[in-house]
RNA sequence: GACUCCGUAGCUCAGUUGGAUAGAGCAGCCGCCUUCUAAGCGGCAGGUCGAAGGUUCGAGCCCUUCCGGAGUCGCCA
């Protein structure tokens, strides 16, 4: 077991254990400060409490057992029961050495059910903006989070590509080309004739009632299975899907299927009157809902809609019938999870979905999670929009941050593709502004922050990955290879301890769908082996030290990209 | 009105069952490139953790009230 922290809380419950206390709780924590050593354990205090025992005996009776074994150079009792716990580094050499030989690096691998992912969430004729970000980096930052546990994965973009939208774009399209017939006029819609429709057309519908009517018939007909309807329907659709599929090539998000609304519409038509047949829907002032409401709510909980007084379906029943989908589906039946990397503020919506799912007894083994992230705003705190006031379109932000790396790349250097490094840089800078913050808390977009490249950057990490690489690139020009690692010098120590927790980054990232715990983790091997690069020598080193250095150097590699993967960001070969 | 999230350094953000002197990065100031890439390293400065009470040996974290911001609240998606 490669795994440090894992192994140090091991030893401190059995230890605890050892003195007949109990060790429910017990944890090391990372010390807060470094002379207090590398990890601190602060159960004694609470236990005291809870036993009404002075804490520093409890401490103290740990601390003598903890003395006894030789992996702790030091075992410290301070203050009111703080356990000061102190590594021999022979332990962090080893332990460094065997997560070097791990072919997984010491992350834990999970034997679970497949996880199916559900993100981006694009609709047709939108462009996709600053907004869908968050929902693909962090989606694709979750795919590879679970793959490195050895999860397999399925993605599905889930297209929004049913509903009301789709009857006010086919009026809208219909009006602009009175000249040709109902049923021809989509084929001939480019994307920007496209996006430039649809948002006239919804604002149309807003003021019109007359244009709003129009939209819902359409609406009906093509949800009915008007032939014209869906020719229309279906052009925009695959305009629309190929151009955004662009932008996920873009931005490195890979989705296993393309699925919509629109693939779910037989579901929705056999799972209403099978809901109302069962009980678990009734009708409600002309429409079909069902209850959701629970007695613990602190909270209203509306019923979910399942179908309008129009008879039309809604986003939910569209949700809902996904869920029986993907539980009959071969590409999906077997995925134990369902994880939806959706915008917070549909937070409600998907209590509903959720709680909708169960009663129906839809819900697959291991649940339905919804993975909220906060909104995208402006640093006036209102939602984010261009200096030109529209929306800031996703391919324009990465343009900016690529035009803006491509600034900085040595152009000199006939050896760099410079484009394709700007891409990588640019690209790393977004993605890692996005991944690095909580996902919960408010999202304020900043271009600045987003297109720097200094301090807790992407390209921060990116260079401190290639700066390892150029040094082994340079051993093996050399002839120098590398042996096995040791510590002598505090700089290396600190480097094995940073790259030792890795696995314990990914468990909190993992259980908490946190990337920002895998960005903060790498922040911090990136920094020590910044500070290794400048206090350390490796290629001017005496043929011992430098072959140690040099596997010091492969494991941080190994690690910082591992890492760098899992977020989505590429490892350039030169900067 | 009810509920949810948020308020931490000039700015953007971390802060792990309540623990030691609240941490990063940027911006500012001072140093460091004849030596593995300075997108770097070291240092200085910067805080009544929105406010006031309370619980506790101990509160940024838990409880109460208030202030401020964002969001949601059955027939949009």
């Amino acid at each position: 077991m490669v795994d440090l922290v894992g192994r140090v809380d091991d030893k401190l419950r059995r230890a605890f254990a050892a003195a007949s206390l109990p060790v429910e709780g017990v944890r090391s924590v990372p010390a807060t400060r470094p002379e207090f050593g590398d990890f601190q354990c602060n159960a004694a205090m609470a236990l005291g409490k809870a036993a009404k025992r002075n804490p520093r005996d409890l401490a103290a009776a740990v601390a003598e057992t903890l003395r006894r074994d030789p992996d702790f150079a030091s075992v410290e009792v301070a203050g009111p029961g703080f356990l000061n716990l102190r590594l021999a580094d022979a332990v962090v050499a080893g332990l460094a050495r065997e997560q070097a030989a791990s072919p997984t690096l010491g992350i834990a691998q999970r034997d679970s059910a497949p996880v199916l992912l559900d993100f981006g969430g694009s609709n047709v004729a939108k462009p996709l903006h600053v907004g869908h970000l968050r929902s693909l980096v962090i989606g694709e930052s979750l795919s590879r989070l679970f793959q490195a546990q050895g999860i397999a994965v399925v993605t599905d973009v889930h297209f929004g590509d049913w509903g009301l939208q789709m009857g006010m774009l086919i009026a809208a399209i219909r009006r602009a080309h009175p000249g040709r017939a109902p049923g021809t006029v989509g084929a001939g819609i480019a994307i920007d004739e496209m996006e430039r429709l649809y948002p006239e057309a919804a604002a149309a519908c807003k003021a019109d009632p007359e244009r709003m009517a129009e939209a819902r018939a359409l609406t009906a007909a093509l949800q009915a299975g008007d032939a014209d309807a869906r020719a229309d329907w279906g052009a925009l659709r695959d305009t629309s899907l190929a151009d955004q599929k662009r932008d996920f090539d873009l931005v490195g998000a890979r989705f296993d299927l393309f699925l919509g609304e629109s693939d779910t519409q037989a579901t929705v038509e056999r799972i209403v009157p099978d809901l109302l047949a069962r009980g678990i829907a009734e009708r409600d002032e002309g429409a079909v809902v069902i209850a959701v409401a629970e007695p613990s709510d602190t909270r209203p909980v509306p019923p979910m809609m399942l179908e309008k007084s129009d008879g039309a379906a809604t986003y939910a029943t569209t949700d809902l019938a996904t869920i029986a989908d993907r539980a009959a589906s071969p590409a999906t039946a077997r995925c134990g999870r369902y994880v939806y990397v959706v915008d917070e503020r549909q937070s409600l919506h998907f209590t509903q979905v959720f709680r909708a799912a169960r009663k129906a007894g839809l819900a697959p083994a291991d649940g339905l999670v919804h993975v909220g992230f906060g909104t995208v705003n402006g640093v006036d705190g209102k939602p984010y929009k261009t200096r030109e006031g529209g929306v800031a379109r996703l391919r324009d932000l990465i343009g900016d941050a690529v035009a803006k790396a491509r600034e900085r790349v040595d152009a000199s250097d006939p050896a760099v593709d410079a484009e394709a490094l700007a891409r990588q840089v640019g690209l790393a800078a977004v993605k890692w502004a996005d991944l690095s913050t909580g996902r919960l808390g408010g999202y304020v977009f900043n271009l600045e922050r987003m297109v720097s490249f200094e301090g807790n950057t992407g390209p921060y990490v990116q260079y401190a990955c290639v700066r390892i690489g150029a040094i082994a690139a340079r051993a093996v020009a050399a002839g120098a290879r590398a042996s096995e690692i040791s510590l002598g010098h505090p700089a290396e120590r600190a480097l094995a301890m940073a790259c030792l927790r890795l696995p314990a980054a990914v468990e909190a990232a993992a259980a908490g769908y946190a990337p920002n715990e895998i960005a903060d983790f790498a922040f911090a091997v990136a920094q020590s082996f910044s500070r290794f690069y400048t206090e350390c020598p490796v290629l001017a080193a005496g043929d011992a030290e430098r072959a140690a250095r040099l596997a010091l150097c492969d494991l941080a590699f190994a690690v910082l990209s591992r890492a760098l993967w899992m977020l989505g960001i590429a490892v350039p070969q030169r900067m």
